[in-house]
DNA sequence: CTGAAAGCGCTAACAT
DNA sequence: ATGTTAGCGCTTTCAG
């Protein structure tokens, strides 16, 4: 193998080609193991590569077979766990299927999200996974142009792109009727400010959103509930909670919401779940450190990883593509209700 | 722009000198803005291209420069903040100096770290930031017959390899001092196996375990002080805390260990500080959602990662490296002391 | 079964 | 100022 040798040339199928007085070609042969070369030179030539140290050049390859043997992952950033357990999910999955990972970061940021698009197709890589922050007909057909295999999580891109995600609604809605069954008659929701550009995507918030209406509507109790989605919104939700009368829960959009406003309730002297009650939604790894234990909406983000990894090689090897449908998703019961 | 297109064939600058009537060398001219070509044929390739949609295929020209534009980072995985604080970084870092970053993981797994940096060098990469696992004269030359600049963080390589990272047993030493200043007269040390497979480099660890033996020296307080780094841990811990008669507190090794401890405490009935102090290291993001406050060392993750980047690019630049020494820390008092 | 040769798209050295 | 050409290292015809 060599190691150590620091400046000297580079070890080609030519070099192992001379060396054992035959043509790339048949060195390339040997490689692959493809049919078309005697037993004995393939491991004579097999050898001499060891020896020499061999290994190919990827760049070469991938100029000449159009696939470079890398994915683009395009997230928001690395700031929340969903990113890091999603990254890490499809890191794995893609080293197991042979496919290197170039990370790259928005930051929500409509320009970035376009230029990491384009820079990531010209390195040529074989798909991209994406974590859309714009929608819209611009970015749907730029995706398309793309040529190459995009599979959208969390917020989906119509038909643009294959989408691997959990039912958001659906899960809200049930968020709800639990948050509903343990006997409150009132939800304050928090959530971000949905307005803003129309670009923008926020598909994952406003499903969440049609799902406690949704879920408030059925369990009797939306005409007394409130959604709550300004900034700054801590007083807000503070004043809602303190009327009195009423068993009020707060019912947050994603789990960092709970985790601001449990300390708050903590310094102003509101008790959970006595005074309101909380619940989550992500089942972040943060809440294991958190007492008392928030109530949540859990789902594995492995599944999701695993998902968007099968998909992609399906597009890339042309093979059916599993069945669509969401990631299933399940309450968490806790302390805080 | 014509974006849109589905299945064309590629915009090459074969294609744009054949649109403009000129030759290829003359729109290389022209797109890289270098000298020897007259203005305005320049403008005119300029426009076509751009009308034309042309983007540069950056494998085909990694192949031809010997640069590919990409950066390798290898990390035990993104579960810990520290990890996905320094790739934030480190990804926006190189992304500023026209870099893309691939993320390999190798869940501290020697293995693992070979392959990676095997492939990464077979992709081209322009140079490596690495966390590693393993330490000794193999990875060594292994990592100098790469070839290009390799920067580690967090565990040196020797005279392998530039790093980047903080005085481990320095900040230790201090955080002991720290301790001891709060009237602590006895230190549990919490730290992980030190033990185990020569290869594994566990460097940070070492150095920050002999900071505390320096530390606890200068404060006279090694003699009753203790070491826990056996698995489990926690009985361990909290038997030593019982001890009456002497102010005990735990210093960990990493924040990660007080967040354990602190639950186990509380569940147990000792009263954090009144009963026993706390202290972490790293000043982890979970922190701020932690109550009571904990004390840790900090220091900013940003920092090593913005002069990560520098001495990367300074390699590859051939531009002298900025001075080296270590990331500044700084005590972090809290409630748990 | 094996060798020769033609590119992939780009850059860079050399002509003109 | 511009055109031509030879590769980078690999894969992939096409001959032999």
């Amino acid at each position: 193998m060599d190691r150590g040798r620091l400046q000297t040339t580079r070890v080609t199928t030519k070099l192992v080609a001379d060396a054992c007085g035959v043509s790339v070609g048949s060195v390339d042969r040997a490689l692959h193991g493809r049919p078309g070369i005697n037993a004995e030179t393939r491991e004579r030539i097999l050898e001499t590569a060891r020896q020499l140290g061999y290994s190919p050049h990827l760049l070469a390859r991938g100029l000449v077979t159009g696939r470079s043997g890398t994915v683009g992952i395009i997230l928001f950033d690395l700031a929340h766990q969903f990113f890091t357990q999603l990254a890490t999910a499809l890191i794995a999955g893609l080293r197991a299927a042979g496919k290197v990972a170039y990370v790259a970061l928005t930051d929500k940021d409509p320009g970035q999200e376009r230029a990491w698009l384009e820079t990531l197709a010209n390195l040529g890589v074989d798909g991209i996974v994406l974590v859309p922050i714009t929608k819209g007909p611009e970015i749907e057909s730029f995706v398309q142009g793309i040529g190459r295999p995009v599979i959208t999580v969390a917020n989906p891109l119509g038909e643009a792109a294959e989408h691997v995600g959990i039912d958001n609604r659906r899960a809200m809605a049930e968020a709800v009727a639990h948050v509903a069954a343990r006997g409150y008659t009132r939800v304050v929701y928090l959530s971000p400010p949905l307005s803003g550009p129309p670009e923008i995507n926020r598909a994952a918030l406003e499903e969440r959103l049609a799902g406690f209406e949704e879920g408030a509507r059925a369990a009797g109790i939306l005409g007394c509930s409130q959604v709550v989605s300004c900034h700054p919104y801590i007083e807000v939700v503070e004043e809602a909670v303190r009327k009195p009368g009423i068993r009020t829960a707060v019912l947050c959009s994603s789990d960092m919401y709970a985790l601001k406003v449990l300390p708050h309730f903590r310094a102003c002297g509101i008790r959970v779940p006595q005074d309101a009650g909380l619940m989550g939604f992500d089942n972040i790894e943060t809440l294991r450190y958190v007492t008392p234990a928030l109530a949540t909406v859990d789902y594995r983000i492995e599944e999701i990883g695993s998902r968007t990894v099968e998909r992609l090689m399906a597009a890339l090897e042309g093979r059916a593509a599993p069945p669509p449908g969401p990631v299933p998703h399940r309450i968490v019961p806790g302390e805080t209700l």
